[in-house]
RNA sequence: GCGGUAGUGGUGAAGUGGUUAACACAUCGGAUUGUGGUUCCGACACGCGUGGGUUCGAUUCCCACCUACCGCCCCA
């Protein structure tokens, strides 16, 4: 064991690579359906774009990225999220122009990469799918957001979804709540937990969801941010609501629900899940928001966005933990034996004509005996078993036999080689 | 970055300061010279995460490091 991968890094295997290439396939056939198209952006860029849509929360920057100094001396950043470069591009590429059609609706999948301690669904490289969608202020695409979603998640059976929802209002909105926080808070100063005495000038709203037992008594009793509501970001927070509940999405507020980010605003979502491979109870697998912002922020004009981003190991993890039947599609159509030299050399051929119908064949690449060569058949979970001697070869056949009920018969080589479909239809049922 | 637990073959694992490191599964070979999923027999650790130290001798004791897992910070 001479080397080994990059601490926090994972293999995926033959085996799990398969459940990897479903839960995506299901992202991009659902996505299509609702007018999303893919986006790929490099995975790293500039140490600039992150630490400015990161807004200078000190710790993110700081401790959280892989970000590195290159040969030509430029600062790169490993891209901790997919909202960032995907704004960076929408900018720079002027997707924002009247060429494209509003809302501009895309989607993105890949790795991304984190400077954490590794834990069970979170590692150092990991990967997300998210959507982003720009050009419209309107509370409808926050739904349909939510929605593609919860819909995603309920087309990979996870279906005990907990959908919480909250405001972070407009400007003034945080503006004014903000101050009301800080006010509530510094009198409980003392009583603090040292990492909330930390965040409560810095970051007074991450005060919110600290897990400190005796942060979570004071927090009960603090304002909310639903009472600092302007008119208009009451009107929007309204709307989403009222359509959520037209479209049948139960959801909670949760009003101490919040974001480390400052580019959010109005509405901020997270679906969770519940999964004891996760940690107890319900926990998020899925997060989004509104970002009107960051646009601007990188350089654009002034133009709305909304999307959100979910993290596909613990995705996998989830479905795993719930015993999901991913679609098996490394059955094997046929195995072709051949015992000879002669033999095998035919068999590769009827593979290749196999191959070429579009069966999944393959045949034994080890001169083993025959013996063995009908075993890998059965490991393969083969449907079909074809052989062929010097007894076929002589007589140009080949002798077909199906596993499941051991049913055989020697036929022409040929409707093998030209028709395999209507030979097995033919003489099997 | 901080704290805790662990590290033996392809896999699950037992075990000891001292000649051959259990057992099981998997794999390969044979019984059965052309038919699988059962059975029987046989083979299968450059040696016990890496490096150093203690010792006549270490996989077993000590130290450092690496990695995994759990918790904290963080969670875009």
């Amino acid at each position: 064991m001479r080397y080994q991968r990059p601490k926090g890094t994972a293999d995926i295997l033959p085996g799990t690579s398969e459940k990897w290439q479903f839960v995506e396939e299901t992202a991009r056939k659902l996505f299509a359906a609702y007018r999303y198209q893919e986006i790929r952006t490099p995975m790293f860029e500039s140490f600039d774009v992150f630490s400015r849509t990161s807004g200078e929360t000190s710790d993110i920057v700081t401790k959280e990225m892989y970000d590195f100094h290159d040969k030509g001396d430029r600062h790169i950043t490993l891209r901790p999220e997919g909202t960032a470069g995907v704004v960076r591009a929408f900018v720079e590429n002027k997707l924002y122009g009247p060429d494209t059609p509003k809302p501009v609706k895309m989607y993105y999948m890949g790795p991304m990469f984190r400077y954490e301690r590794p834990q069970s669904g979170r590692q150092r490289q990991f990967h997300q799918i998210g959507v982003e969608a720009f050009g419209s202020e309107s509370p409808e695409l926050d739904v349909e957001v939510m929605s593609m979603a919860v819909n995603y998640l309920q087309n990979l059976g996870i279906d005990d979804l907990r959908v919480a929802i909250n405001t972070l209002g407009d400007k003034q909105t945080r503006a004014d709540y903000r101050q009301a926080l800080i006010d509530y808070l510094e009198p409980h100063f003392e009583e603090l937990s040292d990492d909330s005495k930390e965040r409560l000038h810095k970051n007074p709203l991450r005060v919110l969801d600290s897990k400190a037992p005796e942060d979570q008594l004071i927090v009960d009793g603090a304002p909310s941010i639903l009472d600092y509501l302007t008119d208009d970001a009451q009107k929007h927070f309204d709307k989403v609501t009222r359509l959520l509940d037209d479209l049948g999405i139960k959801y909670d507020v949760d009003h101490t629900m919040v974001r480390g980010l400052d580019y959010y605003n109005h509405t901020i979502f997270e679906i969770m899940a519940n999964a004891k491979e996760l940690g107890e109870g319900y926990t998020t697998i899925c997060a989004g928001g509104r970002y009107d912002g960051l646009v601007e922020e990188l350089g654009g004009p002034q133009m709305p966005g909304v999307g959100f981003g979910l993290g596909v190991e613990r995705l996998l993890l989830l479905m795993d933990s719930k015993d999901f039947q991913f679609p098996d599609t490394f059955g094997l159509d046929a195995y072709v034996v051949g015992i000879s030299d002669d033999a095998s050399v035919e068999a590769l051929k009827v593979v290749q004509a196999l191959r070429k119908q579009d069966f999944k064949a393959d045949k034994d690449y080890l001169a083993r005996k025959p013996k063995a060569q009908f075993k890998s058949a059965d490991k393969l979970d083969a449907k079909f078993t074809l052989t062929l001697g010097d007894k076929e070869l002589e007589s140009n056949t080949i002798h077909v036999k199906n596993m499941a009920d051991g049913n055989e018969v020697t036929v022409d080589i040929n409707e093998v080689k030209d028709n395999f479909a209507e030979l097995i239809s033919k003489n099997f049922k």
